[in-house]
DNA sequence: GAATTTAATGCAAATCTATTGCATTTGCAA
DNA sequence: TTGCAAATGCAATAGATTTGCATTAAATTC
């Protein structure tokens, strides 16, 4: 990653509260640099590298959630997994994801609506802010 | 609960390859009952009136899911949900449910659909078994 | 119905993910 | 540069679920 890069990542963890620590902008930018979620585990892995320490990691990983950095989310694997909240996207409403029963692996997706009569039915309900999708993804088919 | 009701239970547990002991029938009685999927810790509440140990719970739950009595989900809060697999039903395709992110209150829905384009979305990254749709429920808003 | 076989149970200990307490260190504002 | 609240490391803890093992009890056989 570049200095400039850096930089960045400290000034956004400032902004949102909280000190540009190693371990926070570290944490930033393997999340920047993912494209799907990464759970605890993994990102606690990758920063043991450099001497950081697990519970290091989980706070790091929580307390940036808590300040609207990132989103965290439980995809139906006991695991909580780790993302980072775009520039202009909502800090509640995310995308959906789709995971893989099989495998496990974890894609984000885009475009994916409810028709309107399932979004009628889902109104009386409450106000769905996340959907998920589960089944086999298409390596393991 | 009737006695036939019980004796049916046995025959279904028996069917499926397990034997029919009390612990596995109170619990498909329970889970009949209910109208939506309960927790292992529910379950096991309800069976530790009668002397059955969580440990029991958590095998008569385990055992007739792989048996295919039962379908197991885990719906966002680390905690796996167990309910009845209806006559009819697919053993694999479930019915999309609804978790309050507030009060954690799960309902079982019936006819969520995706549109169109989202389903074509969706099979290019494999094949849909599961949807769950997350928010407030109307109580929580 | 009694004997036999093998699955199921009870209890305690162990796993696994995640969190917390506390003494020590460090970012960063004054 | 200095002071102090915030952050870290390490170990201990928490909560859900699982497992080992000796004992008990379904279901099958005689």
């Amino acid at each position: 990653m570049s200095e400039s890069a850096v930089e960045k990542s400290k000034l956004v963890i400032r902004e949102s509260g909280l000190r540009a620590t190693p371990a926070r902008v570290a944490t930033l930018d393997l999340l920047q640099k993912s494209s799907s979620p990464l759970t605890h585990a993994e990102v606690a892995e990758h920063l043991s590298k450099t001497g950081v320490d697990k519970a290091t990691a989980f706070r790091a990983l929580n307390d940036m959630t808590e300040a609207g950095l990132l989103r965290r989310t439980e995809l139906g694997d006991r695991v909580w997994r780790f993302e980072l909240i775009g520039e202009g996207e909502h800090e509640q409403l995310g995308h959906p994801h789709f995971v893989c029963i099989d495998c496990g692996q974890v894609s984000c997706l885009g475009d994916i609506k409810l028709t309107k009569k399932s979004l009628s039915t889902s109104a009386q309900i409450g106000r769905v802010t996340e959907i998920l999708l589960r089944g086999q993804c298409a390596d393991c088919l």
